[in-house]
DNA sequence: CTGTATCCATATCGATACTG
DNA sequence: CAGTATCGATATGGATACAG
């Protein structure tokens, strides 16, 4: 992480970052975690509270479960009942997700402008090919 | 982000946090972002760099563009010169994703074992019936 | 070199139905 | 209530061919 400069260690942490985009990138088990974080759920809690499909939500619990992330607890009663919880692994998960939804926050309004004036600019004057220096373009 | 206690908030958190996940969950888009934090780039430097196809290459430059955290430079000679850039929004994205990365770094060798006792779990007492209390699988 | 367009295989995901 | 199984629609992403 701090060596940049052997390209060896460069391709070493695409590779760690692939793999935690795909383990994180899912949006499903972002929101399960952080939901979870702020105490025990149960199953349908978590579906009505996320708007998830039962086929995701199991297959995500699943997953996180298997990554040791949260802790499932079954109990044998009638109805059943399943509590999932984050583990001390999931907790430490939070941080970083929360820096990344700060940024998203701190910045949605710049990227939305952005995202308005590149669109403009090219139904506006048809002249996409100038493609000169529209760097930064910061925050409004 | 702050007073998870209302549940308006909570619900524009995860719909904030669905939003990044969109944008950044996109493995390339992360990568690409990864590789020009060094400097500038050309397309086909990128292609090579990051084992990407040309159609998801130009895709996410474009996105990414649009987004408003790289800049684009085309240089009308031949053969035609496009060269990429991160602009200043773009290097502050960088921070969480390394924050992300720096966690995936610290934590997938946990994550791993977790995974593989797992699956033995699961292949090696075929008592998967039992689903009692293995909870907090907690680290090898 | 820098793309765009097309085709095709696969992955993702929701809806639905069914089980314990 | 807490899942699993199946189906079908859509998104994703690579390979290839072609254009400026």
């Amino acid at each position: 992480m701090d060596h940049p400069d052997c390209p060896d260690q460069r391709h070493q942490n695409c590779r760690v970052m692939n793999e935690v985009l795909t383990r994180v990138g899912d949006r499903w088990s972002v929101q399960i975690v952080y939901a979870l974080s702020r105490g025990t759920m149960r199953f349908n809690e978590l579906k009505r509270e996320l708007g998830i499909s039962q086929r995701m939500l199991s297959e995500s619990l699943r997953d996180l479960e298997r990554d040791g992330l949260i802790a499932r607890r079954h109990f044998a009663t009638i109805p059943p009942r399943v509590e999932y919880e984050l583990t001390d692994l999931g907790r430490t998960f939070q941080e970083p997700v929360m820096a990344l939804a700060k940024w998203a926050l701190d910045h949605q309004t710049c990227i939305e402008a952005n995202r308005r004036s590149f669109a403009e600019a090219e139904t506006g004057h048809g002249a996409e090919a100038l493609a000169g220096e529209q760097a930064s373009p910061n925050r409004a």
